[in-house]
DNA sequence: CCTCATTTTTAGATCAGTCTAATAATATTC
DNA sequence: GAATATTATTAGACTGATCTAAAAATGAGG
């Protein structure tokens, strides 16, 4: 039971940052590779491989040339803590001082690199110790626990009626977008069809007139949970064109 | 009338940090010379040297060498800026985070380089435009004005009873001491004696039971305004013996 | 299993901010 | 006003994070 390694190695916000993105791409099972780390912060490749040489060094994580990076437990401790800091920040920006969802992701990427232990726990107690931040993420606990999420990724959702958990998306343009036309975490609204051929999708929001039409590629970062009454799936226009099969997809990285 | 130059030039916190302390030794009416700017940073003589020369190149201070530096307009407007910055910070982290005053520079000394001017905007207004900070340092309102501050440094004051304006210390241990004698900003006190030969100085805070004995130096970073009914300056107990001159004292900064 | 495209690493450089040690300018004191 | 003490500058080097261009490893297709 000895405590090592507890303890708060100090690392430079730039460290912050990559082993931040390692967490996000692990997130998201995909490998840690140079190239997707080096895509993640918009550095040079070559900048990536001396980094995670040097952070395998520190203890971080895992580093094996030629495939990628894989966190320690002490590098994923780092990175859930900034992850923690990060959205309880933007948290605190919404609910205290007034951000919109759609501003609250870049001062809180400045922020807690910034901001002390002790700060974060008085906006944690403030805000009564919050579960979600402004977007529906889950929000780490003080001990590095995090809730599964486990919800369903609206692009390969059935038409039916759903409640909006999360929106992964920290693009500031997109979301004010979703905002205006009143697409929110909490917000419930219908998948009324998704055409074929990778087509758009149409909602219908709960408090809305006007229906949505939202292509396939940011239906990607918009997760669900279906209501309870789960309409049948209507008659499904089924498209026998094999085509259907490399068409669109790709969710990102163009 | 041209808007020249009121452009928000981007510099590093270094840079903001080299001007925040011209200003204040500008402030002291002191010569800001290398060596006195070294020392408020504790870095060597040579950088200084340095990055005068290239603060002068960016047009925010005049250099002479062998002489040193004065703000220019713009750097002088950046200098005030983060003063703003800092000092709304900490009457942020105070009023709403429930910081003590002494743990509130520390924290502001990081955020005032992270956060946007939306953020000092919010928090200005949620504090509802203060006037002074923790410490009772005037805030620099929006324009960069700055309110003059002319009160009485303790160490010059004669016996009599005074409320404190304003701490100009940041030293925590420091505060936090003067916080236990019950010294604060708009406390009133009765300054009792001044030791001969530099001694301390003998004060009974208002709600104090017991005197507070205080060394002359501590005292030079305390401001004062005299009550009304200035006392006449009693008998004054001469004490022959030089001992009482190296008796208390000497609050922090051992 | 050889060739070509892609991905990764190596090599060498730059920039900001810092240091120490040596030298030079200025100030002080007799 | 010369000698000494103080203060400042120059010279040269280091560290962390980055870049570009060239070389090397991997992997995919014929």
């Amino acid at each position: 039971m000895a405590v090592e390694s507890q303890r708060t190695t100090t690392v430079s916000s730039t460290v912050e940052d990559y082993l931040k993105v390692v967490l996000k791409i692990e997130d998201m099972k995909q490998r840690a590779s140079t190239s997707r780390v080096a895509r993640h912060l918009d550095v040079a490749d070559a900048t990536v491989t001396d980094m995670l040489r040097k952070l395998k060094k520190a203890g971080l994580l895992e580093y094996k040339p030629y495939y990628g990076a894989t966190l320690t437990r002490k590098g994923r401790r780092m990175a859930v803590r900034m992850l923690r800091r990060h959205r309880l920040l933007e948290m605190f920006l919404h609910q205290v001082l007034g951000y919109g969802w759609e501003q609250v992701h870049q001062e809180a990427e400045r922020l807690e690199h910034a901001v002390s232990d002790l700060f974060i726990s008085r906006i944690d107690a403030l805000l009564d110790y919050p579960a979600q931040d402004p977007h529906g993420e889950a929000i780490p606990d003080a001990r590095g626990f995090r809730q599964v999420e486990d919800d369903l990724c609206l692009a390969e959702a059935e038409p039916g009626s759903y409640i909006i958990r999360k929106v992964t998306n920290s693009d500031a343009e997109f979301l004010a977008y979703l905002d205006k036309v009143g697409l929110r975490p909490a917000i419930r609204f219908s998948l009324q069809e998704k055409a074929p051929f990778q087509g758009p999708l149409k909602l219908l929001p709960e408090a809305g007139r006007e229906p949505v039409y939202l292509g396939l590629e940011a239906s990607g970062s918009i997760f669900v949970m279906p209501l309870k009454k789960q309409r049948p799936p209507a008659p499904a226009p089924l498209p026998e064109d094999p085509a259907s099969r490399q068409a669109g997809a790709r969710p990102s990285r163009g």
